[in-house]
DNA sequence: CTGAAAGCGCTTACAG
DNA sequence: CTGAAAGCGCTTACAG
C-alpha cells in the first residue's frame, strides 16, 4: 500500500473549476466569499479528505507554532511531569512541542538550541544542564528568539525564568524540623553550586539563624551527585559521629531515601532519634518506610506558567529584555520521618 | 530588544553578488562550485550567523524530519524511559520529535493524529490509549504516513509492533515461583482485557499448566485501575482467605507494592509466607523493603527499536503491509520479596 | 563553474 | 464575489 500525498488546495480548486484564491478564502470562512461557494468546497474538502499543509502556511507567515524544549534528562519523573504540563498548555493554545535532551552536555545543549531555532521554533523552553559554562551561545539564540528557563536557571541568562521558591521552601522545611525540636540539623547537598541546591542551602541557613541555632560546619555534607547512595553515604558519616545530629534535611528525596535506609541499618529511630526530610515528592517518598516528609514541587503548574509567558513573549514581542523570575509556591507535605507523637 | 530575523540565502547572494543558487549549492558542498567560492560563502554565512530554514527546505522536499509521538501519558516512568529512547535513536538519525499526549481518550488521540499529520510529521510512534475503539481514523492516517505501534498495540492496525515478550516475561516469573516450591500462585490482573494483561495472564497459565499445577479461579483476581490501592486491596482479599495462596504475581509493580503494603499491615513474611512478585522493575520496586522481584522492561531498548523500523519504512516505503511484531527481550530480577534463602 | 527559473502549498494585497 | 500574481526560503533540472 503506497502512501497517498496529502489532497492539496490545487487538486481541489482544479475539480471545482475555482482559483486557489477562492478555495482558500473558502476554506478560511473569508466574508468575501458567497456562502453557496464555501459550502461547495468545504464539503469536496471533507470528501476528499483535505488537511491543510501546516508547514506551507507556516513557512509563509514565519510562525510554526511550534515550542522548542530542553530538558537534560526527560526521564525525571519531576521533570516529566513538567512536561506534561508544557505539552498540555501548549496544546490548549494550539502550539505543538518538540522535546529534546541535553543529557547535562553542555555542548549538546548548544547543538539543540540551534537545530531547534533552524526549524523554525516559536520559541524555547529550557532547563540548563549542571555545568552551562557556555551562556555565549544561549545569548546569540536569545537575540532571535524568545527563550524561557524554567527549573534549572542562571541569572546569567536575561529572560524569564520559572523557578520553585528554592528558599523558602529549605527555610519552611527546616523551620519545621525547628519546630518538632530538632537542633542539630544536618544537611545534605551538592557540592558545586547549582542553582537550586544554593539556594536550598541558603534557606537551611536563614532558618537556623533565624532560631539562634548554631551552624555546625561538620553538619553540612556535599556531594557531587546527589543520589541515593550517596545519602546513604553521607548519612553514614553522620551516624559514627560522637555527637549525631537528631535530623537531616536532604536537599532531594533520593539522598533522604539513601539516609533512611542506612539510618535503618543503624536500627536509629525515624523520627524519634533522627528525622528526615526530603525535597521533590517523588513517588519514592510515599514507597519508603517511614514514609518522607517533603516538599511537593508542582511541576505541572511550573511547565504551564512557562509557557504562557513564552507566548506571551512571542505574540506580542517587546523591545525590553525580560528579566523576571517566577516563583511557583511548593508546600511541605509532612509524613511520618518527620511526625513525632 | 526586537528579534533579528534569520539572515538568508537571499542576503548572502546579494552581499557576495553571486546568485541564490551559487550560494545554496556552495554551502551544500556541490561538486560543481570552485573551492575558492565555496570558502568565501561560508566565511560569509558564518559571520552572518546564517542558519539554513529547516522549514523552507523540508516544505519543498515534502520531509519534515519530524516524527510523532503519541503515549497515553508522559510521567509514567516506562514512559518517559522508552521516549528518551526515541529521541536518542531519532536524533542520531537526523529526525526530530514531537510529542503529545491522549490521556488514554480516544478522541484526543485521533484528535493529535490528525493534527500531527497536518504538520507534515514524516510518521508516528504510537502507545495506544487503554479503550482504542476508534481505530477506522487510524487506518486512514496509516493510509498516508507509516505508523508503528509500541507497548500499547492492537492487532487491529496493521502496521509494525513493537512490544516485549509479554507471555514469556510472565510465564517466566510465574515459573521463578515455582521454582521456589510455591503452589497456590495467586495473580492481580486487570479487568479489561488489555493487550499487556491478556499475554501475562497467558503467560501465567501456560507456567501453571506446564508444571501441573491446578488453575484455582479464587487466586485470579482482577481490577479495573491496576493501582497500587487496588493491589492492596486485593491483597487483602488474599490474605483473609482460608487457604492463603503462597506467592502473589502481580501484573503491575505497583499492584505488587500495594501487596507488599497489606502483608506487612497483617505481619506476614514475605517471601517465606506469602512470595511477591511485579512487573516494570520502577524505581519504587528497590525502594520498598523488602525489595520487589520484577520484570524489567528495557524501554529504552523498545523506543530505539521502534524508531528504527519506523525510518525504515520512511525511507524506504513498500506496497506490502507491514505487520511484523517486534518482541523485545525482558529479564526477571530477583530480589528480596521472592528470595528464598 | 555559474545563473535564471520553476516549484513545494499556502495566503493575501491588488485588480476587476 | 472571484482571480492572477507575488512571495515565504530553499533546491535543482536546465542552459550556458
Amino acid at each position: 500500500m503506497s502512501k497517498k500525498r496529502n489532497t492539496t488546495l490545487k487538486e481541489l480548486s482544479k475539480e471545482l473549476s475555482l482559483s486557489i484564491s477562492t478555495v482558500s478564502r473558502a476554506l478560511n470562512d473569508h466574508p468575501d466569499i458567497s456562502l453557496e461557494t464555501k459550502e461547495k468546497v468545504k464539503k469536496l474538502a471533507k470528501q476528499m479528505n483535505y488537511v491543510p499543509n501546516l508547514f506551507a502556511r507556516g513557512f509563509r507567515s514565519r510562525e510554526t507554532h511550534i515550542l522548542g524544549v530542553i530538558v537534560p534528562n526527560i526521564s525525571h519523573l519531576f521533570t516529566s511531569t513538567i512536561i506534561k504540563g508544557i505539552i498540555e498548555e501548549a496544546e490548549l493554545r494550539g502550539y505543538r512541542v518538540i522535546i529534546s535532551e541535553s543529557n547535562n552536555d553542555d555542548t549538546k545543549q548548544i547543538e539543540m538550541l540551534n537545530t531547534m531555532t533552524q526549524f523554525g521554533v516559536d520559541g524555547v523552553l529550557m532547563s540548563l544542564a549542571r555545568k552551562t559554562k557556555d551562556v555565549e551561545e544561549v545569548l546569540k539564540v536569545l537575540n532571535r528568539i524568545p527563550i524561557v528557563l524554567f527549573d534549572k536557571v542562571s541569572s546569567k541568562i536575561p529572560c524569564t525564568q520559572v523557578v520553585i521558591n528554592e528558599e523558602e521552601a529549605a527555610f519552611n522545611a527546616v523551620e519545621h524540623l525547628i519546630e518538632l525540636g530538632k537542633k542539630r540539623i544536618a544537611i545534605i547537598k551538592e557540592t558545586e553550586n547549582s542553582y537550586n541546591s544554593e539556594k536550598r542551602f541558603a534557606g537551611y541557613l536563614r532558618a537556623l539563624n533565624q532560631y539562634d541555632i548554631p551552624v555546625r560546619d561538620k553538619l553540612i555534607l556535599s556531594t557531587e551527585d546527589i543520589s541515593l547512595g550517596n545519602g546513604r553515604r553521607l548519612a553514614n558519616i553522620l551516624i559514627s559521629m560522637k555527637k549525631r545530629p537528631d535530623a537531616i534535611f536532604a536537599i532531594t528525596d533520593n539522598a533522604a531515601i539513601g539516609a533512611i535506609k542506612a539510618l535503618h541499618k543503624f536500627k536509629i529511630k525515624i523520627p524519634d532519634e533522627i528525622a528526615v526530610v526530603g525535597f521533590s515528592n517523588s513517588i519514592n517518598s510515599t514507597i519508603i518506610s517511614p514514609a518522607l516528609t517533603t516538599v511537593d514541587q508542582p511541576g505541572d503548574k511550573i511547565g504551564r506558567t512557562a509557557v504562557r509567558f513564552l507566548i506571551e513573549e512571542i505574540v506580542s514581542p517587546t523591545n525590553e529584555v525580560n528579566t523576571k523570575t517566577v516563583e511557583i509556591k511548593t508546600s511541605l507535605i509532612v509524613r511520618d520521618s518527620s511526625l513525632m507523637v
